[in-house]
DNA sequence: TTCTACAATCAAAATTTTACTCATAACTAA
DNA sequence: TTAGTTATGAGTAAAATTTTGATTGTAGAA
């Protein structure tokens, strides 16, 4: 997930493209000039912006120049149309990392999203999130949006196993297994009680229920 | 190889790309206006469509529109002409994948093809399909179109056993006996029953009936 | 050492949901 | 029309899950 800012003053297109964005997850903001783009941009720090190259009050090419002037690192994908072509290399001069001809393809912008984002946020393998909810293996910290929870040990190992497994129904037997090492189930409601213990302290503020049970199979990490 | 549906009005065109996509290996099937195409899609569950913005009766746009309301996931590739600029961000909006500009070459076509193809056909064991029915083994969850269904423990093994066998008949014993073991004793409407219960859920928003009766024997998923 | 706090587990009551039965209605093929 | 199926609606028993309280074990503090 990744916080995208798109400058751009065609609305079918914006919308598009914030649709598009926030179904693949990401957190978009949206700006139609290019000094509102510059501001925001200073304000929020995005992890990528998708910058049209004509633009009311400040063009694209001078948004990034200035961004960089101010040593800014930010990836910048600028939106160029077929007769810029003089403007690429004046584009990347500017500080733009690349650029997509308009009109393109949802794979085409997918993909230049994908390698130019990869750039500018490595992601940490000990970071697990689900939604508002994080776990760091290293650290052993849990959050549920940026409220600290404690666990015992107990209840760590079950939501340990249960994000690294998000939307995946797990069964009691699998739990059991990965959780308390047993390899065979007893007749004993541990998993209950410390589903239930997650639950109280994961939804201590009446958040929305994180762990869901499926009935006759065991439980799932699902919104 | 992939099933391939072509609509396109322009029959100089469609002979051209049926012949070549013929010639790599594919099945191609040719619609020559909107209505047809959709039909066609409809019924025969291509990999891939190649569908012409401008088309008589119903325009692609529309075609493609129709077809994701249905939660139909084909991979779209619009085929539009450079006048066709405004329409080709429209075109993804309403649900195609990719579009291709008039004229194209043979290479561009082909390029655009593979990429669209991987991303379809890269299938997932544990998602079962059957028309714009879905259940995954991993989260257990069943749709129909977009909508999602809760099952119960046995109404979801049922329905595991009928999409797993589409178009086949089962009949009671051996639905009985995967359904519910072997062991089950005395004689019972229990089916009837259960298969109610699915029909009911799978069926909530007057949608067509897939589960069949065949009389004297048993049932089958079926359109 | 004992005490205390807390984690882990067990057990049982309370609650919710599901599985199944049964009687009867509706349907179908001969 | 009728016999044999299949569909339906309602009711009940059973199962699964949640909740609560009690018990046991353990590590650190006093």
């Amino acid at each position: 997930m990744s916080k995208i800012l798109i400058v751009e003053n065609d609305h079918k297109l914006s919308n598009f493209l914030e649709q598009e964005l926030q179904y693949e997850g990401h957190e978009v903001i949206v700006a139609n000039d290019g000094i509102n783009g510059l501001t925001l941009a200073r304000e929020i720090h995005p992890d990528l912006i998708l910058l049209d190259r004509e633009l009311p009050k400040l063009n694209g090419l001078e948004v990034s120049r200035r961004l960089r002037l101010k040593g800014d690192k930010v990836a910048i994908i600028l939106l160029v149309t077929k007769d810029d072509i003089e403007y690429r290399v004046a584009g990347l001069d500017a500080g733009a990392d690349d650029y997509i001809v308009k009109p393109f393809s949802k794979e085409e912008l997918f993909n230049r999203l994908k390698a130019n984002l990869r750039r500018t946020t490595e992601e940490d393998p000990d970071q697990l999130n689900f939604l508002d909810l994080s776990l760091n293996r290293r650290t052993r910290e849990i959050k549920r949006g940026d409220r600290n929870i404690e666990l015992t040990a107990t209840e760590y190992d079950l939501l340990e196993y249960l994000i690294s497994h998000p939307r995946q129904v797990l069964n009691r037997d699998k739990i059991l297994e990965k959780v308390w090492g047993y390899d065979f189930s007893g007749d004993s409601n541990i998993i209950e009680v410390y589903v239930r213990y997650l639950r109280l302290k994961l939804e201590a503020n009446k958040e929305k229920r994180l762990i869901q049970t499926v009935r006759g199979v065991g439980y799932v990490l699902k919104e």
